[in-house]
Parts: C-alpha cells; sequence; structure tokens
DNA sequence: GCATTTTAGTTAGCCGCCTAACTATTAGGA
DNA sequence: TCCTAATAGTTAGGCGGCTAACTAAAATGC
C-alpha cells in the first residue's frame, strides 16, 4: 500500500449520500473498502518504521527473511536462493531482485556467488553479519506483530482471517469479470 | 502496500513450529498479520489495474479524486486547494504533491493558479477534461469495490470494519510503547 | 551439429514516494 | 521597524517498484 491515503476517512452518512449521485456506489463496500486500506497502511507502517530505524526497508527484510535458516515458512529450505527464486517467493521481478541484492551485498549482508552447474545463475546467501542482523530483527519484529494484535481475542482472530479470505474469494471475481459489478 | 509480499504464506503450523524457535512470535497474531497485509494488497492491486489501464496512477487519482465537487468525502469543499492542502488531506508530502501536480498538468487535467491574497501559494483545480476524466473512472472504480465485497453480508461487513477499528487501535499502541510486545 | 527458443541476470529509464535544502513570502516579536 | 519564525512551493537526490531490451548460457529440435 503505497498508496495516497485519504486522513480522514468519509462518514458513513457522506457515502449513503454519495451513493444518490454515483448509482454504482455501494456505501458499506466502500466504508469496508477504506477501513481495510487504512488498516492495512498502518500495520504495515508499524513494521516499516521499525526496520527503517535499524536501517533496512521492507523489500530487503523480504530477501534476508526468505534466505535465513530455519525458514518461519517451513520447509527447512535451501540457504542459498537464486535470484529468479528470491523474485517469484517475493512477487516482484527479476529486476527488483537485482537491486535488492546490489545494496544487500554492497552492506556485507549477502554473498553472491556464481552456481556450479549452470553458468547463467547465481547463488545468494547470507554472510555471518547477515544472519545476525536477521536475528537482532525479528524479536522485536515479533513483539510489534503481538502488540498490534493484541486487542483481538483467538476467536476474533480466526472470524477476522476468514472475513479476509471471503474478500480474497471477492478480488479473484472481481478480476475475472470486471464489468458485473453492482447487479448479480 | 508497495511491498513485497509473499506469495506463499506459510501454513499456521509452520507459525506453530517457529513460535518455539522465536518467542516472541505469536502464531495467530503472524497469521492475521499476513492475511491482512496480503488481502490489503490483493485489493489495492486490483483498483490499481482497473486505474493504470485507463492511464492513472493512484496517486493521480487521489489528487483528482480531491479536487472533485461534489465531495465523495462530503464538505462540498471547494473546488480549488492548495498542494499544501492536497499533501495533508493526502498523507504525504508537499513534494510528491508537486510530482503529482506537474503531470496532472502537463496531462491537461489540473490547473495551476498563483492565489490572490497570498504570493507563496497556489491553486489547484480541475480543468473540463479533469472533470470528465473523472467521471469517467467512477463508475468502473465503484463497481470494483462493490464486486470484491459482494461475499460479504452486511452483518459481516459491520463485524469487519469493527476487528479492523481494534487493529488500528493496536497500531497506535504498538507505536506508542514499542518494547512491550509479547508479555503483560 | 547447428539454429532457434528459452531462461538467468543485468541494465536503462520511468514513476511515485521520501528527506533535506533552497527561495520567496508572510507573520510575529523585541 | 526590522530581524527572526514560520510557511508555501520547488528542486535535488535516493530508493524501490516497474517494463523493455540486452547478453550469456542452456535446452530444444531439425
Amino acid at each position: 500500500m503505497p498508496l495516497l491515503m485519504l486522513k480522514d476517512l468519509p462518514r458513513y452518512e457522506c457515502l449513503l449520500e454519495a451513493a444518490r449521485l454515483f448509482p454504482d456506489l455501494d456505501p458499506s463496500a466502500c466504508e469496508v473498502y477504506l477501513q481495510l486500506l487504512r488498516t492495512g497502511d498502518e500495520v504495515f507502517e508499524v513494521e516499516s518504521r521499525y526496520l527503517n530505524a535499524l536501517g533496512i526497508s521492507q523489500g530487503r527484510f523480504t530477501v534476508l527473511m526468505q534466505l535465513t535458516e530455519p525458514q518461519v515458512g517451513c520447509g527447512q529450505g535451501p540457504v542459498a536462493l537464486s535470484p529468479a527464486d528470491i523474485a517469484d517467493r517475493a512477487g516482484v521481478t527479476r529486476a527488483t531482485v537485482t537491486g535488492l541484492i546490489d545494496t544487500l551485498e554492497r552492506d556485507g549482508f549477502v554473498l553472491r556467488k556464481p552456481a556450479e552447474h549452470d553458468r547463467r545463475m547465481m547463488t545468494v546467501s547470507l554472510t555471518k553479519a547477515g544472519e545476525a542482523f536477521v536475528a537482532s530483527l525479528l524479536p522485536g519484529y515479533f513483539q510489534r506483530v503481538a502488540a498490534i494484535m493484541r486487542g483481538l481475542s483467538l476467536e476474533e482472530r480466526r472470524t477476522l482471517v476468514n472475513l479476509l479470505l471471503k474478500i480474497q474469494e471477492g478480488t479473484a471475481a472481481a478480476e475475472s469479470r470486471p464489468e458485473t459489478g453492482a447487479t448479480t
């Protein structure tokens, strides 16, 4: 959500008002939409500020996490990945990964080596300094996640995840048939 | 959420596993955290792709919306705003707004004029072309919002908004006392 | 066995975000 | 009054996304 967010979200009555002018506007859908983006942005910013204060961006942090053993994402995966693997897992382009690896390597957190059996490929792995750096970041990172969610009971967390998954189904649907927005 | 997102989110058992290694890791909190960012990102991308296909970015769209009368955010506000106003409402820096206005003006959607009673200030307003452009975007934009949320009942939408608001309280708290993440 | 296609990584260039520094103007205070 | 704040907008430079184009190497196929 690297976006421009409205500081003051419209109140619900205003959405009702606006719906009279725009027949496609669904007030309760808009409300959820705006609150979802707002919340996601705030949560993202909390972690970003933490990481930035310690001298690293979200993008570089994601790369380091993928090279960290044991993998939080399970799998005990290989500690050395190719840039293409990293790009695929992170959902960004290879060009972006090149840039991230460049700065991580410059800072001494990561090492590039040519792959053994395929001279097109590189392998990227953490240096000792990189491992130590990630290890120093994680406790604070996880503490913030826990702090953000502390107001929600286990039950509420389950409910929330289920509702979010329904929205994810909705995004897939909205993408595949873009026109059928308002009427069934 | 202009971020690197993991393509495959860790399964819950893996978070439980990881929690044994990292005492600060709260598995259910992490699950909500990851799903929230994932969902926000997907929703944001649906609208971004729509806007980009029509030749405009989220940032520029936000600026145009703020200059649009009647304001969806209520207020029937002035149609002419200063760059500083726009920056304040959108939550970005004045420098960013300068760049956005530059391209919007170049494309003929917006007009810069010096303010009358304060020679430091400018006023920015929509051109006829800008008004028409926004009007052409809104129906599809609102349709997509409605389509994304179609799977949720009114009741579920209310629940979701309330849970999101609790998280927003959590982000404020996490920011103010960053250390007290796991205990208490 | 050689030409074609595919794949890996990089490069170049655009965009939107940021911070920091700068100019011009206005407001405020001794 | 005049010096100092504060404010508005821009500029410069960095970063991290993107696409498109390029090089090198491997895989494929006739």
